[in-house]
DNA sequence: CTCAGATCCTGTGCGC
DNA sequence: TGCGCACAGGATCTGA
């Protein structure tokens, strides 16, 4: 389900109803996730007040008065508020509790998601510690990307996807910004030349930020917290287009698998 | 070091 | 209608 801007969208949702309540119980009902969650995660969270919700790469943090709670959605997680009363369904591993009585659950069928006590500062975590840069910061330029592109042999996608080059570039947003910068996915990172690079990084940065305005991309399952579908699906120019013509020149897109993942692109607009 | 591929897990949609 | 297969928005590990 989701990229940048989904758990950016989805962050927006819970963050206001999060701030300064205080945590009642916290309801494991699934522990094995991609990281097994803290077995003593109630205790640990019990009693302490959220002070702050931020967002690094594609991992939310709730900041309590003692530690913070990472949350990962993996592929296929959500998060969402119920009232107490609303029975859990399949795939509702985790509820948060609070002191009002309102719950946020957490749903992941593929359980490639992850909840986490950590008592440390998140920066030094090794989850996050090797993380690159944000795209939509400054530290994200075009000479930073051409820099770190020079001598790679890897497929310019395989390159973007990276979350030690830059985070939260995942496989449809890396489709789109190739596409709008006319690089085809399989060229060499290395071998692109600098004002394609400058390009690249301007779609880079504007496909995300218009996704986070449309509220993320719908594809089957994407809601926000409160439930409304994001509306960047209507926006999609290239990913899952394969067999359809191009909305620039109308030559027949095609796809082929890049890091295992399926990558559609247009060889005409995108030669090399 | 770099990179392709396998892997974790379940649901969906397609062709037969 | 039912079955089997391919594939899915992520991230990490292995091994060539």
């Amino acid at each position: 389900m989701p990229e940048l801007p989904e758990i950016e969208t989805t962050k927006r949702g819970v963050a206001p109803r999060l701030l300064n309540q205080f945590i009642s119980k916290t309801l494991v009902r699934q522990e094995k996730l991609r990281v097994p969650v803290n077995h003593d995660i109630d205790h640990l969270c019990k009693g302490k007040q959220i002070i702050d919700v931020t967002r690094r790469a594609k991992y939310l943090i709730i900041h309590l008065t003692e530690g913070y709670l990472f949350i990962h959605l993996g592929m296929s997680g959500h998060i969402r508020f119920v009232s107490p009363e609303t029975p859990a369904g399949k795939h509702d591993h985790i509820d948060l509790v609070l002191e009002n009585n309102m719950i946020l659950r957490y749903n992941d069928p593929r359980r490639f998601g992850l909840w986490l006590y950590i008592k440390d500062a998140p920066s030094e975590h090794p989850l996050l510690s090797h993380l690159g840069p944000e795209p939509l910061t400054d530290e994200f330029n075009s000479d930073y990307l051409f820099k770190r592109a020079q001598n790679k042999t890897q497929p310019i996608k395989s390159f973007i996807m990276d979350n030690k080059i830059v985070v939260g570039v995942g496989n449809i947003y890396a489709a789109e910004s190739l596409f709008l910068a006319g690089i085809n996915p399989l060229s060499p990172a290395g071998s692109i030349t600098l004002e394609k690079i400058i390009s690249l990084t301007n779609h880079i940065k504007d496909t995300l930020a218009l996704a986070i305005k449309a509220g993320g991309t719908t594809l089957r399952d994407f809601y926000a917290a409160d439930g409304k579908p994001g509306y960047f699906s209507n926006e999609l120019k290239i990913y899952g287009r394969q067999n359809n013509p191009c909305y620039l020149c109308e030559t027949i897109i095609l796809s082929t698998t890049i890091g295992g993942r399926n990558s559609a692109f247009c060889p005409n607009c995108q030669p090399n």
